[in-house]
DNA sequence: CAGTGAGATTTGTCTGGACAAGTTTTGACA
DNA sequence: TGTCAAAACTTGTCCAGACAAATCTCACTG
């Protein structure tokens, strides 16, 4: 196949437990994705076949596949019908890196940066922003103002905004407490699902005011990430605003071929 | 389940025979995807339940419920659990609006695009190029430089560079006449198929040379959008390097729940 | 009319199986 | 040693089924 390729030896003969909570796929997607970051499962080499792994984990075909699909979207491995499944990435992060490609990303990103707070206070969201549709401009949303910041270093990442629809003001001290995302806290205190994140990314000069709060100089590109979180109703619960130094930002994903 | 909706009507009783050639649930994929652009499955109304499909088109779960998957995928339906499909969007296209997720997508951009190639040249890539991995500067790789343009229009969309390894450069003459991605020649006529393609995007000061070259003032800002396309052994095949004037460029993509 | 619980419905998870398609390995032969 | 075909291996497609979990509907009660 790979002229020098050597299969990754496995314990085909004893059975792993699987550990965590949540469905058997994903949890083996997890446990697979570990065993790639740490180097168990070399870049360049190939994970046990499916077989070998329905047997050391003792799941079905379809489980393991579907483990291995979820690999394959995050860009960890590429399958080939014949060959197996080779390992083409290990989850090195770089510096600051955006990579988002699903709601539970985000629920990490939320979780290893932090929203420090400026200013709360009830506004009327822009003509833009209600342009794109789900946003109802007669009432006030709840826009929290600041900045985000690397949980470890404290290093400020972006000018963040948040505007919160008017149904969720009551949740402003539950918002402001939060470590997680705010939309967890709709989720959690006002049973609202979030189904559907609409994500844009865009390029311009950055605004003065957010220059000053990124300590950048005046004639400064930003990179602007707006997000739209919407509901099974495609009615939109909250908007984040991002803007990023440029100089700082990069996004990076892997595309696939579909299947 | 949402008030007044409605299940939209199917033909339960009707056989449907699945057009074109590929795999029943990327044939489905498509079919339901035309009914959703047409307007036939409205925005926000349901889909046809998986037992309706599976009985409409005479296939089975496993096939009905992957072509729902990948509709989730593209975001065009959400699926909740006991409730049904619906569909959340239509493919609506934007102005210009990037949203590659994959890579017949990449395919299919490269049809409604056309690239004026203005030089040929051979040329060692730039070291940071080199720095991302998988490309020897030690050998002058194949440097096309032009501009990209709206097949329809002829507008300008970006200055593009696209190295091109050197054991391809025998192709020049294809790279020049095809209407396709290049990748696609390679694969044509090299054998050699792109099993991954990163992609980083990032903002800044757009250089002199390709404000001229896109008629944009000469402090602009660029955002650029590199793609390394990969083969299995994650050699780089080639480099796609697109400047696109920030104004006219957004990036759009959604974000959904893992599974 | 509003609230509650049971039953029906719908999608999600997971098992087993079969066959197809693509890749790799092996063995035979020149 | 190189080439080629067959066999073995591995993933891809697709079928059938069962049970769980979430949602919706309907009937009953206060």
């Amino acid at each position: 196949m790979l002229g020098t390729q050597i299969k990754v030896p496995t314990k085909g003969s004893e059975i792993q437990e699987i550990a965590g909570v949540g469905p058997l796929y994903r949890r083996l997607h997890d446990t697979l994705r570990a065993r790639i970051s740490s180097g168990h499962y070399p870049v360049g080499l190939l994970l046990p076949t499916e077989a070998a792994l329905c047997e050391e984990f003792n799941l079905s075909r379809y489980t393991v596949r579907e483990a291995l699909r979820q690999l394959t979207v995050l860009g960890l491995i590429a399958r080939r019908q014949g060959s197996g499944s080779q390992v083409v990435s290990d989850v090195t992060p770089v510096v600051f890196t955006q990579s988002m490609r699903s709601l539970s990303e985000l629920f990490q990103y939320a979780f290893e940066t932090r929203f420090d707070i400026r200013t709360v206070r009830r506004a009327a969201p822009a003509k833009v922003l209600a342009d794109l549709g789900g946003i109802d401009r007669a009432i006030p949303w709840l826009l929290f103002d600041g900045v985000r910041r690397d949980r470890l270093s404290d290093r400020p990442l972006a000018h963040a905004r948040v505007l919160v629809h008017a149904e969720f003001a009551r949740l402003e001290a539950e918002f402001r407490s939060t470590e997680g995302p705010f939309y967890g806290v709709i989720e959690r205190h006002a049973g609202r699902k979030v189904a559907d994140v609409a994500q844009s990314i865009t390029a311009g000069p950055m605004a003065p005011r957010t220059a000053k709060l990124l300590g950048e100089s005046a004639d400064a590109t930003a990179v602007q990430v707006l997000r739209r979180y919407l509901d099974r109703d495609a009615a939109v619960l909250l908007v984040s605003i991002n803007d990023h130094p440029a100089n700082q930002f990069r996004y990076e994903m892997h595309l696939r071929r579909e299947g």
